[in-house]
DNA sequence: ACGATCAACTAAACGATGTTAACATGAACG
DNA sequence: CGTTCATGTTAACATCGTTTAGTTGATCGT
């Protein structure tokens, strides 16, 4: 299913080519408007051809976008080494919106599209541990940093459950990005910057999170 | 296109019983997982028959979605008599929740796809003022309750502008409505209870709003 | 030098989808 | 009684993802 190159030094793989070239038409027009045989038509190929290397179009897309995801999870990773937890949640929501908007269509398929069950990841059932799938690893980085707060002292008393102030705060920055995405451009009603909504938005959460009224 | 009965008294026109087929299966299965000829197989008709009262798909699909989410909107407008403006707001924000995680499938369908510009609103430009989409009216109820939470000085002096506000209170809710959809039953994290996240959330929002830390 | 092997690809089709064009039918009516 | 027209049906079309059966050309053992 995956055949090996037999001159690895001279030009970019076939398998390579596909991402490629997947991965600039998916971002330009979306998913479900890039047929097969646009993409192959591209690479000047047969579209029988993708799939020597692609089981199929939900496949070749997962690892299109799993791909981009690692690096945005490596993006918020960086962002750990804020020191204080709560200007930490702040960047993270910052830099989550930023991802969002900057590539919605991989967006829309990683957090606005249901995914069907992975047909592998089903029969596979247990994963190698650590390596699990980096939307995991965003969200641990999250619940770390709450929980960090909580421990502080940083949140009122009735905020114990690092899930939830979690899933809280996720769904604040998720509705801005969604929405815009979405609704972006429908003319009835005038949208403000997503940007300056996520910073408003953070801001009061952290105010009605904190132990401390300035 | 949309043809007359001749005796109105006899059962239910074929017109409406399409979309009483169609209401039911798109909410089970969801939208792209019905096919024309299923929804035609359940009326006993060929599926040339629906083109005869439905241009096509999405036209069948927007009637639809807009009669349920007139249901909605009136149930919205229900909660204006709340006096309060700020309990008005939470109420507004438990229906809201409630709806998307009853109508997951409609839901999906009004917030959380992208609508291809409607061919026939692109040409009609104006449409008959008041007589506009039932989701103009349920964010201009949102608005002018956040409108008359600053006009009575509910709310901290930096939050003057109500569409901001709106916005912000929006996409929250839409957030925890839209992760639950989406990343439900994902078993990699555990989920809180939406409407016990949402009731939180609004809490903390309000608090981060409000002009009095109780 | 040569036949066998096999990775890498093509040609052609299949089944499902939304949609349309051409034809049937049967009640209503002058 | 013949015409009209609403209301269907039958059969096809184009497009989609995908599969099956071949083709090709480099590589390799002998």
């Amino acid at each position: 299913m995956t055949p090996r190159r037999r001159d690895p030094a001279r030009g970019p793989t076939t398998r390579q080519r596909i991402l490629e070239a997947a991965r600039e038409l998916f971002a330009r027009r979306g998913v479900e408007r890039v047929t097969m045989r646009d993409l192959a038509h591209t690479i000047r190929l047969t579209p029988a051809a993708i799939y020597l290397y692609f089981r199929d179009k939900a496949a070749l897309i997962r690892e299109l976008v799993e791909n981009d995801f690692r690096t945005f999870s490596g993006r918020l990773g960086r962002l750990a080494r804020i020191a204080d937890p709560v200007e930490r949640l702040q960047e993270l929501g910052h830099a989550y919106v930023e991802f969002g908007i900057s590539y919605p269509n991989h967006y829309r398929l990683l957090f606005m599209t249901p995914h069907p069950p992975d047909a592998a990841a089903v029969v596979g059932a247990a994963v190698a541990p650590g390596q699990g799938r980096p939307e995991e690893d965003a969200y641990a980085l999250l619940m770390a940093t709450v929980q960090e707060c909580i421990d502080t002292g940083r949140f009122r008393p009735e905020y114990q459950n690092a899930a939830q102030v979690a899933q809280m705060i996720w769904a604040c920055v998720h509705g801005v990005v969604a929405l815009h995405i979405v609704m972006g451009d429908d003319p009835w009603l005038t949208w403000q910057s997503p940007t300056r909504t996520v910073a408003m938005l953070i801001e009061t959460l952290e105010r009605g999170l904190s132990v401390t009224p300035p």
